[in-house]
This record gives C-alpha cells, sequence and structure tokens, in this order.
DNA sequence: CAGTGGTCTAGACCACGCT
DNA sequence: GCGTGGTCTAGACCACTGT
C-alpha cells in the first residue's frame, strides 16, 4: 500500500526494476542477482511476491536461479549458424567423390557448426512405422504406405543440440545400407544417402516455426526455462517428388538459421 | 506425504495429469479444464500447488486463463505461412508493372497473409538515426553513416501480426519518396522502392532464430503467455552490396516460414 | 450474488552449495 | 552450519464474469 506508481502489481513493478538493472547492464552477464531474503528486504516485500518477480524474468529467459547458489543473468554464447547453403556443399562433394564408401569428412551438420567429425556421435534408432497423417502427405505416400522412422538426437560439445525424425518411403529403403542404424552416422548425411539409390535431391522445401518445448524436449534437449524450441519441416525433393521428410526440433539459444534467397 | 509415487514434485505430478489429459483429447481444444478450487479437491493439494501446476501448462502454451471465467485449452488457429517465394513475385509484378506511381495491389506482406489490400493498415514512425552496430554492418556502411529508421506495426484481422524495423543508408533515401512516410503503405513492398531507385535487387538474406517476447513486444502484439517470437534479420542486396536491413518480430503463433533451396 | 483467477502475506521444511 | 532456491500450506482481499 505505500506508493501505487502506476496500480501495477507489485511483483511486476519488481520484476520491471530488476529487469532495468540487466539491460542497462548494471549486472553483468553471468553476474549475481539479488537472493530472494535481499528482495525481501530491499522491496519490503514477502518472499512470494519476490519469487514471482523472478518467474516473470525465468519466463522472459533472463534469467538462471541455481538451487543452493542463487540467481544469475543468463549469459548468451555465440549462436551457431545453420546455413541453408549446406545442401549445396553436400552436393558438390558427392560430384567429387562420388558415393562410394569413402569418408566423406563433412556432413550438413558438422559443417554448419564447425565441429570436427570425431567431435560428434549420435543416438538413434529406427522404426517401421504407419507415418502420421502430415508425414504421409508430406512425402505424397498412397495410404497405408508404410515409412521407416529414424530417430535421431545429435550431440556435440558435450552438449545435445538437436532432435530430429527422419521418414523414409519403406519401399525406397528396405534391404538396403540405409535402413541399417550401424551405417550411421553416414558420411555426406542424407543427400549422399539418397545418392546411393540413384537420387539426386533437386531441392529442399524447409518450413520453420517455434514453440516452448515439451517437457520431454526439454529433459532430452537440456533446455533452460524461457528459451523455445525451432521447429523445422524439411522435405527433400527430387523435381516434384519428396522422397525424404523430417522434423527437427532445436533449442533457439543455439542456433541461428541463414537462407539466402536469390532473385536470379 | 499420502503416496510419493516417482518423488516429483506434487505440483509437476498435477500438470503432468493434465497436460495428458489434454493431449489424450480428454478436454477439447478451446474446452474448460478445472477450476482452481476443483483441483485442490480433485488432488488435495493447497490453492498455491494448484496454481504452480496451471503456471507450468501455462509456460508451455499449453492452456490460457481467463480472470472470472476459468482455465482453458488454447486453440491453434493455423498459422499463415510466409513463403520465400514472395519475393520473386514482387520482382515480376515489378517487371509486369514498372515502378510507376500505379497502384500494385500485393506486397510479400498481403500476398502471403492472403489479406486483402484494404484490409490491413499500419502503424509507422520515421526516424534518422546512427544505426546499431550489427545494422551498420550489415549495411557495410562506413563509420558514422546515418540511416533512415522506418518502424511498422502491421494489423490484419484486427489483430498486429508483426513488427518490423527498417534502415536504409540516409545518403540513399534523403529527400527521396521513400524517406516520406505518407507514402507508406508503399504498393510492391521494400523492393519496389529500392526499384525507384535505380537499384535491382538480386539476393535477400534472412536469418531466424527465436526467443520469448520482451514486455513491449507482448504488449503491442498482443502475444498470449506460453507464445515465443520469431526473429528474422533480412537484408536485401544487388549483388554483394546491401541496401536495406531489416528485424522483424513475429508472434510464432501466427506464422510458418517456408523456405525453398534449389540445389541447381 | 457466487465463483473465478490474480495478487499478497506469513510461515514451514527440504536439498543443495559453499566455507 | 548457514544461506540459497524449491516446494507446500493456510488464509486473505481484490476485480472480474456470470446469473
Amino acid at each position: 500500500m505505500p506508493e501505487p506508481t502506476t496500480s501495477q502489481p507489485l511483483y511486476l513493478r519488481v520484476a520491471a526494476e530488476l529487469r532495468q538493472r540487466v539491460l542497462a547492464g548494471l549486472v553483468k552477464a553471468g553476474g549475481p542477482l539479488p537472493s530472494e531474503t535481499e528482495l525481501m528486504n530491499e522491496f519490503n516485500v514477502s518472499r512470494t511476491t519476490a519469487r514471482n518477480a523472478y518467474n516473470v524474468l525465468r519466463a522472459e529467459g533472463l534469467i538462471d536461479s541455481q538451487p543452493g547458489r542463487g540467481v544469475f543473468v543468463r549469459e548468451h554464447p555465440p549462436a551457431r549458424r545453420l546455413s541453408s547453403e549446406r545442401y549445396r556443399r553436400e552436393i558438390e562433394q558427392i560430384r567429387r567423390h562420388g558415393t562410394s564408401s569413402t569418408r566423406i569428412p563433412e556432413t550438413s551438420f558438422t559443417h554448419d557448426h564447425g565441429i570436427a567429425w570425431e567431435e560428434y556421435h549420435l543416438a538413434k534408432t529406427f522404426e517401421v512405422v504407419t507415418p502420421p497423417d502430415h508425414i504421409a502427405e508430406a512425402l505424397k505416400l498412397p495410404s497405408h504406405s508404410m515409412v521407416l522412422a529414424r530417430h535421431f538426437v545429435f550431440h556435440a560439445r558435450s552438449r545435445p543440440q538437436q532432435i530430429s525424425t527422419s521418414y523414409l518411403p519403406l519401399d525406397l529403403v528396405q534391404n538396403t545400407p540405409i535402413a541399417n542404424p550401424d551405417n550411421e552416422p553416414w558420411p555426406g548425411g542424407n543427400i549422399a544417402q539418397l545418392a546411393t539409390l540413384g537420387i539426386t535431391v533437386t531441392r529442399v522445401d524447409e518450413s520453420v516455426s517455434s514453440r516452448m518445448p515439451t517437457p520431454g524436449e526439454s529433459r532430452t534437449l537440456r533446455i533452460p526455462s524461457g528459451v523455445p524450441v525451432l521447429t523445422i519441416s524439411r522435405r527433400m525433393l527430387a523435381g516434384d517428388q519428396p522422397f525424404e521428410a523430417a522434423e527437427i526440433v532445436i533449442p533457439s539459444d543455439r542456433v541461428i538459421l541463414d537462407y539466402t534467397i536469390a532473385l536470379d
């Protein structure tokens, strides 16, 4: 009841004050914010109100709190850039080296992330399933067709980086090396895999959006609170015929997607 | 103390149960969830714990709560698609109609959103400023150069749809019709504007990421809690020379960005 | 008017990190 | 062992929505 100021709720005014301190640079990135007890004293509020203020800033992705340690300004390590040009590079490598089993030391993933081939590994499970409707549609599959669903979790720099689920028509890949998980990671990536089947990818379509992660995604990607995920629905086509569809989920604090649109 | 189950916090177990009901379709989109009082009775928890459970689901973007009414499953109206092909269409229109003052009834914005020309309007403020560092760099400007900063808020279907700030080198546009806010909205969009200066845009670069909205963005775009924004940094170039840079912010529940990558 | 979510208080126990 | 954030309780007043 002391000062109504703008009649905004108390916890929002506290949050606004702390936000301003962070944005003004009064507290460095990684630096400590007042403990909840200090907040109670400084603003003469209850602990609940102090916590509500911090909850707001947590949801904005501005702060991190560590049990037993304190509350800190979140650091923003430079994001890696994922360029649409990566697909062009894959095509060129295949042209140069062919589709033989020679190890090509680059995939779109390793190149874009500046990660050496040896550095990353992936968790994977393959299964044969009837595809979700939107996948069947994306692949222009006749009804009741089956697909090979390949689930990947990419790790690099000792952190999980992305989840992707790739769908291939079962007719296409059954009894081929592609259907064998032991051949992963496959040098040269998806485009190289399709090349071994005689399919030359001429177009990649990507649809990008964003949302908050599911609890499962938060767990496997170790996403801090207040950080959304980018979702990419990708199709690889030869002419107008799609041969692969994928759903990709990437924490948005780890990546920037670069697209170049040439207007001839 | 009754059942430790998995020793997960109480409010998370309540949240998990409610999440499952929603995902299993037991509660329709837009349908009501138990009131906080009902939650207290059903799970034998305090009101704080009930509210904490709902806070989790709110942060996930799963639910909306309306004061005096109740808690509801969030609806997901179909998102509009923003295609990278829109820039190609602008180029074609300019080729067909020239850069005369004839009203071209299409801009990248109206086309992609399926919104008629008359339906939308924009709030705008123009100002001459020294650009932020990353903008000066994006435009390859010599130091101490000034830019024209144009701030837009696009509205359509009686909802705000996007914020964009466009930067143009002041040398380029000073004393031209482009620097006059009264000429907005400009038929044909940015590419048409640059065409009047004799600049043919040959390439558009877009860098996409995502984050939680700032309080200001939440207010002007009326973004519900648990919904991130997509951020697009755009450059328009002729050859390798950039002529426009823009920062675009779009609520992620209103759009899907489509990119086509042609591999010659 | 009764019921709803939003805000705020005071107090308690816990696991954790640090010294 | 002390301070930290995380969890949980009980209780209160408010503005708002519905009837």
